[in-house]
DNA sequence: GCGACAG
DNA sequence: ATCTTGTCGC
């Protein structure tokens, strides 16, 4: 659980964000193959109502070590920037059920890859200390140029002539995924683990679990 | 002023 | 995110 007060107007997340955004760490600690990987997803019915599910894999091998569920109601509207605000809540409580401390945590959503540089990825990984990455569906900043048709194929996600991402091939010849660094993880780092998490679908197998575990919790 | 806009 | 049928392709 969080300490008890969280932002419920935009002007007080974007103050938190403000406050956070230093303590993201651009290290990397992590082993090439960390012994587990853990994917993180959110499910949303028709009134409010949210299931979050944690699941850590064996990176070697892809198979379930734990998963964790938790529900709750929504209290944070959606909004573009801010959707952090939304999913934590529910994402921080999963979490803390889990009985052994993730290596890894791969997100739904952005990292650096965002409007003030502290996406999802970034605000889960300075919360729990943990390396963080995330791994989005679609674009939400940033211009690239074309990406070759090859899984495997990458490109620099450039925003304000930053460099905040990479926008990543998993699969031939389908949509790329946009992977950014969240915490304490490189670039080509998390581009590697998300090719190792990605031997059959475009995205990441942590993900997919993640999405399916969320949606049979929230019935 | 006109779009774009993670999930 | 979620609402939803058929359809094209391997």
């Amino acid at each position: 659980m969080h300490t008890g007060d969280w932002p419920s107007t935009a002007e007080e997340a974007l103050a938190v964000q403000e406050a956070l955004r230093g303590r993201v760490e651009l290290t990397d600690d992590l082993p090439e193959l960390p012994p587990t990987v853990t994917g993180l997803d959110v499910a949303y019915d028709e009134d409010d109502g949210i299931a979050a599910a944690v699941v850590t894999l064996e990176t070697a091998g892809l198979t379930v070590v734990e998963e964790r569920t938790h529900r709750a109601k929504a209290v944070f509207p959606y909004e573009p920037g801010l959707f952090a605000f939304r999913e934590l809540p529910p994402l921080l409580a999963a979490l803390s059920d889990l009985e052994r401390e993730p290596d890894v945590l791969v997100c739904d959503g952005h990292g650096l890859a965002h409007p003030r540089r502290f996406g999802l990825a970034c605000h889960l990984g300075v919360l729990t200390g943990r390396p963080a990455f995330g791994v989005g569906k679609t674009r939400f900043v940033g211009t690239h140029e074309p990406l070759g048709p090859a899984r495997g194929a990458s490109v620099p996600l450039v925003d304000a002539g930053e460099e905040v991402g990479a926008v990543l091939r998993t699969r031939d010849g389908v949509k790329p995924v946009y992977v950014s660094a969240g915490h304490r993880i490189g670039l080509a780092h998390a581009c590697r683990l998300t090719l190792a998490l990605t031997p059959r679908y475009r995205l990441p197998e942590t993900t997919r679990r993640a999405d399916r575990l969320s949606r049979a919790a929230l019935r």
